[in-house]
DNA sequence: AGCAGCTACGACATCGTCTTCGAAGGAAGA
DNA sequence: TCTTCCTTCGAAGACGATGTCGTAGCTGCT
């Protein structure tokens, strides 16, 4: 500022200079200089910074609903990463999906944001997301769209439901249903493939064992595991495998609100491995995923491609472990 | 942009004038314009727009963390009132307590940010904040600085504390704890002070009771309960009055681990009532906060203020609720 | 017909920073 | 001593949008 030129009884571009260390200068008038932007409190002003540098050193993080803690646990990871590197963080909660990509298409193209980390919620369409990738460098968290290679951060969520689904199948339950999540979403196409690959190696056919589509929230678990559990008798699946931790929560209050015992009558396993999954009675066997490891994984690799240094295209896959815990055991004798 | 002008052949002002109504402007040219805006996809520059307007219509969220639900639902409230008004949240999450207010005081300096939602957390010192405030607009949220009247949106902590500990004492408890938030936050010493006036209410002499001061966090309600009930006999207490849920599940951990059965040897509460409360076994009696409602009356209160709709200085008190559930029963018989 | 009043529009300066380019000053070599 | 080169600075022009101000053109009146 120029306030600070005369203060310091140099030119703005000297100013400009020490600031950025764009030329050399010599070691007194750099010291004038600092003196001058400490006596008057000198700020730079980002918005001129961003008019001509033509960036803005923020990143924008869509994230369906931060109730939810895994995401709300990404987003911290997220913000850890990018204030490390001098990058901010502007919250954008879509609504409406369809808006949402519109609006952060916008935002992208307008240089507020230099580029997006995108959680994948209920309703994402697949079309709006590919047309943001477009407009501006994107990276996906947990989420990917079929036939693009686009950059992304994702747990091995397969893995993890083969993994909890042979757990569940070695207790000895023939009899099992699968409580899914929204079936656009590649996470729970992954989990369910996941729970079939498991229930094939145990020798069950795939095919007949109801999978019943939530949406991720807790009441869907409730309905569905009511819906689920509704056959009397030998029919009675013996264990739910519940594609978030919400929706087992969910299933675990409809057993609860009619008196079904877990895991004496019914298994329940989860997947997320929320904080509170340990809390529950009985404690929640599920997956844990490492939500504020893949927050910070994706506003790493984002930084990155924006400074060129990566193509983004050596997605790695996060480890999920198996937690168990007390909401499974052997399904009760033949009755 | 030029290149629209151009494209409808007209002068650069007249576009300028068609995207914010600034000016009159007669219907053909005005389609003519809103054409060319289509067709070449254009979108304003707000780093150009922000630095002649001097305003980023951007507000920063100052949010100790975000693993604690609570304030991931202030902030979902907060993103929820700002994107209606059409402002960005920037999400800010202090490292040390110390830089991030200096950090935050640069950015509203730099006009990145009009103004902060602050959300204070364990380590918050008043004059930095003080100091914070001097710089630019600033709503707290569930804080208070002594002597000073500055805008803020809190929820009657006093009150809620107060009835808890009264539904408490009414089961016939004579022997409570207190475990205690940081001393330093004004909700601490609200929630202390209702814990106290309900107590002297019933008879007792509050400077007799026990207060452990915790850190809201659950391992500290896990060490401080293990503290508080390591008096054996006729002495230890009976109920535990915990600041926040936090610490109060870290409380039933603790009795969980050492076999103390909550509530019939020992009654637990809670305040914030944070979704997994209800989840708990027991189930947690707790007050419950409107967090997103603060969220969202903070993000309402600033964004007025930065339109000058409001001095900010009628500060309405927000309600709590007692949410009674199973962690609180009546002492057992005398011994 | 001429003038006042009004509308619609364009030229231009401005916001605060970055950056290119050219010039001035000093040092070194002939 | 003069030339040459290098270091260090200052002047000036973007960046993209806003808004003031002045002007051209039209209406309507005397």
């Amino acid at each position: 500022m120029k306030d600070v030129a005369q203060h310091a009884g140099v030119s703005i571009s000297t100013v400009s200079y020490v600031l950025n260390d764009s030329g050399p200068v010599a070691p007194d008038r750099r010291a004038r200089v600092l003196d001058a932007v400490r006596v008057l409190k000198y700020t730079p002003n980002e918005s001129a910074r961003s008019l001509k540098r033509r960036s803005s050193c923020t990143i924008g993080l869509v994230v369906p609903d931060l109730a939810n803690q895994f995401f709300a646990l990404v987003a911290q990871g997220v913000e850890r990463a990018a204030s490390a590197r001098d990058m901010l963080v502007v919250l954008c909660a879509p609504e409406a999906a369809a808006v949402a990509e519109s609006v952060n298409a916008r935002l992208l193209r307008s240089q507020r944001l230099d580029g997006v980390i995108y959680l994948s919620g209920a309703a994402t369409s697949p079309s709006s997301l590919l047309e943001l990738t477009r407009v501006g460098p994107v990276v996906l968290v947990d989420e990917q769209i079929h036939g693009f290679d686009l950059p992304a951060v994702v747990a091995d969520g397969r893995r993890g439901a083969r993994e909890i689904a042979r757990h569940v199948l070695e207790q000895g339950h023939r009899r099992v249903a699968i409580i899914g999540g929204p079936s656009a979403l590649w996470t729970a196409q992954q989990r369910l493939a996941g729970y079939r690959e498991a229930l094939a190696a145990a020798g069950h056919d795939p095919d007949e064992v109801p999978v019943l589509v939530g949406d991720y929230h807790q009441p869907s678990g409730f309905e569905l595991a009511a819906r689920a559990l509704d056959v009397a008798g030998p029919k009675r699946p013996t264990a739910l495998l519940c594609a978030n931790d919400l929706m087992a929560v969910g299933a675990l209050e409809y057993c609860k609100s009619v008196g079904i015992r877990v895991p004496e009558e019914v298994s329940i396993v989860g997947f997320d491995d929320l904080p509170f999954a340990q809390l529950l009675t009985p404690g929640l066997t599920t997956v844990r995923q490492p939500a504020e490891d893949m927050g910070r994984q994706a506003a790493t690799l984002l930084l990155d491609l924006l400074e060129n240094k990566t193509d983004g295209c050596d997605n790695g896959v996060l480890p999920v472990s198996l937690q168990i815990r007390n909401s499974v055991a052997p399904p009760a004798g033949p009755g």
